[in-house]
DNA sequence: GTGTCAACTGGACTCACGGTACAGTAGGGG
DNA sequence: CCCCTACTGTACCGTGAGTCCAGTTGACAC
């Protein structure tokens, strides 16, 4: 027909949508279906119940990060070569970028599904999992690149860092979503790079 | 013993108990009212709802909690008068607390019904909001009372940084659940302590 | 042109759960 | 004695997930 999109990734975005603007328990499969114009049975096609549904749009989502966070980075090296200065610009460029979107970053897939792991299967939560692990091994790779260059000024643990990125962003998308502010994440994250700053910077 | 109604606050221990391990979503009023020995007319009687649950679950939740930080930097004040020293103490006893936690803090709770949102009615939204603001004028009165004893390295927005206590300790919970790991938050708590000590220790 | 297969449609059904309605009742005041 | 609070118990409804399955459609294969 359309042929453009095939029709399993047409659910996902339309399940994707749904999801972020009102969670996943609150996005029915009804609903899924009408927008995609498919039928029911065709949904249980392709996913065999809302947990394959949910891991399927974990994975999207955590490659799509994964490729925002490489391609964010990368620029921020282009723009400057020093390991800490470029962080600073990266997390400023994130920022940004979280201030930009409209209804809020889709991070938030991570916490929900933290906050709903009772509703999902080993595999999600496994997903889940990996994905926070991996952000937590760049990040501390990039923090082990600056702490050759800068002695922090007080010790602390590389990894536990590498995850108060996630921790921050994570946090402060909760805080958004609960305040019904708009940049309560990016002014975590800006408060973090003056973190850094701190931590780093020589006197 | 004492209390208004022994029947009702049953209701909501048991309901706390069941929703801290495994989500409000997934906890059902059947599995209730069988843990508190009532029939599903005696919850419907205390609670016209499941989100008049909540609400009361919440209201519960953050009297306790509002009680606990009182204590806690009660404490810390006396253990030492100046503002950022008491704050450090009292950032260490709460980390302290949040490890001796078998299941976890309740905290998620906010972050559970933030993620959760649809789910609830305007007033479960709204005790959620007035608490995470709460919170950010408690630390942002302990923060300016450090300010005018020590200038800060960096300039930072006091009401952003009271938010960052709460966002630490929600995004340290998003992923000790994650992770199921078991120190990220109180980990996540003891970084923002050092962040605090070069913020505004002189040199 | 016949056969096969993937990608569906559509309908009937089960089950769990939230929620409603309401009649009845045990027990403690006034 | 009545009345009120705090229930019990049952019957019933709607919604949404998930199952089963029989049938259809179009592409490509031989």
């Amino acid at each position: 027909m359309t042929g453009k999109t095939d029709t399993r990734s047409r659910i996902l975005d339309i399940a994707e949508a749904a999801v972020l603007e009102k969670g996943f328990e609150a996005t029915s499969i009804e609903e899924i279906v009408a927008g995609a114009e498919i039928s029911r049975g065709g949904f249980f096609y392709h996913f065999k119940d809302k947990n394959a549904l949910a891991r399927a749009m974990l994975e999207r989502y955590i490659e799509v990060e994964n490729a925002l966070y490489d391609d964010l980075f990368a620029r921020a090296r282009e723009l400057n070569d020093d390991p800490l200065h470029s962080m600073l610009i990266g997390l400023k460029l994130l920022a940004e970028m979280l201030e930009e979107m409209p209804t809020g970053h889709p991070g938030c897939v991570i916490a929900s599904t933290a906050y709903q792991d009772r509703l999902f299967d080993e595999g999600v939560r496994e997903l889940n999992r990996q994905a926070i692990l991996g952000w937590r091994k760049r990040f501390r790779g990039m923090f082990e690149d600056i702490a050759d260059v800068y002695q922090p000024r007080e010790e602390v643990n590389l990894d536990a860092l590498g995850d108060m990125v996630s921790g921050v962003v994570e946090g402060g998308l909760v805080l958004q979503r609960a305040l019904r502010e708009h940049n309560n994440a990016s002014e975590q994250i800006m408060l973090f790079r003056t973190y850094l700053k701190l931590l780093f910077s020589p006197n």
